[in-house]
DNA sequence: CTACAAGCTAAAGTTTACTCTAGGTCAAGC
DNA sequence: GCTTGACCTAGAGTAAACTTTAGCTTGTAG
């Protein structure tokens, strides 16, 4: 029933070397091994990483998630923090995409400066462009 | 007319030493000195360091904006490498976009979970409530 | 004229998140 | 029985993008 780390390596895309470190680093507390110390990942480690790939791709560093994994295994008590800690992480993301959005404007004006320029051979063509508007 | 170091570092929000670095990995090919050695921020290199921060911003590594800056040094024989490389950038801005909406809609989710187990006073109300829809 | 804030350089140090290396164990197939 | 592939550890190494340090120069205000 359980995963090797090389099956939830193929899963979710990760190195086996990350799925270690992320280990060591203490993200993933309630994984199991065999007698012989090979690890195995249950449903529930698969699900942890998943949230963990979310947080970290919300821009949150490992050590601000393993302190949210630490707080998952204190129980209720903590409900309060994790809840804050994901409007939180909600805002981060939207501000992360309004500047994205800020981002594509002004790609997406370059893009037509340079399709512009494309279609006259030169660059130029923007100060004939400027002189033109001023001229009137 | 030109800026000083020091007054770029504030209308820019960058620290000096990173303008000093952006200028030693040479992303400003056209700053000028005074006799002394002085760096002189004019309006092109404003400019420059806009777009700098577009394309940093747009995830690209400063070796590859090096790349682009070394272009547009290159005249107009290098337009289409230069346009090519904004509709790139484009895609991947969009990507990233779209990245963040899915890591949104995740955080959204989890934002109602413990919002849900904070009324409830414990997380265990998740457990009920997929208990009783299996009971229907 | 002197203090001192702001500029300069070269080079070493920092942080984050891995990745790689070396050396060892183990279970399964031939 | 032995080889092979996948697993293990500890610890060193890497890459990117700065940041800090140490020591020096310069221009302006009092």
């Amino acid at each position: 029933m359980p995963y090797t780390i090389g099956e939830v390596s193929k899963m979710l895309d990760l190195s086996v070397p990350t799925l270690r470190y992320y280990d060591k680093e203490g993200l993933l507390p309630l994984l199991e091994r065999t007698e012989s110390g090979v690890r195995k990942f249950n449903d529930i480690d698969i699900e942890n990483l998943k949230i963990v790939e979310c947080l970290k791709a919300s821009g949150m560093p490992i050590k601000d998630i393993k302190i949210f994994i630490d707080r998952c295994g204190e129980g209720d008590s903590t409900l309060k923090q994790r809840y804050d800690m994901f409007i939180e992480r909600k805002a981060a993301v939207e501000k992360q995409i309004e500047e994205l959005e800020k981002i594509k404007e002004t790609i997406e004006y370059k893009c037509w400066y340079y399709k512009t320029a494309l279609d006259a051979g030169t660059e130029d063509v923007h100060k004939q462009i400027q002189l033109k508007s001023k001229d009137h």
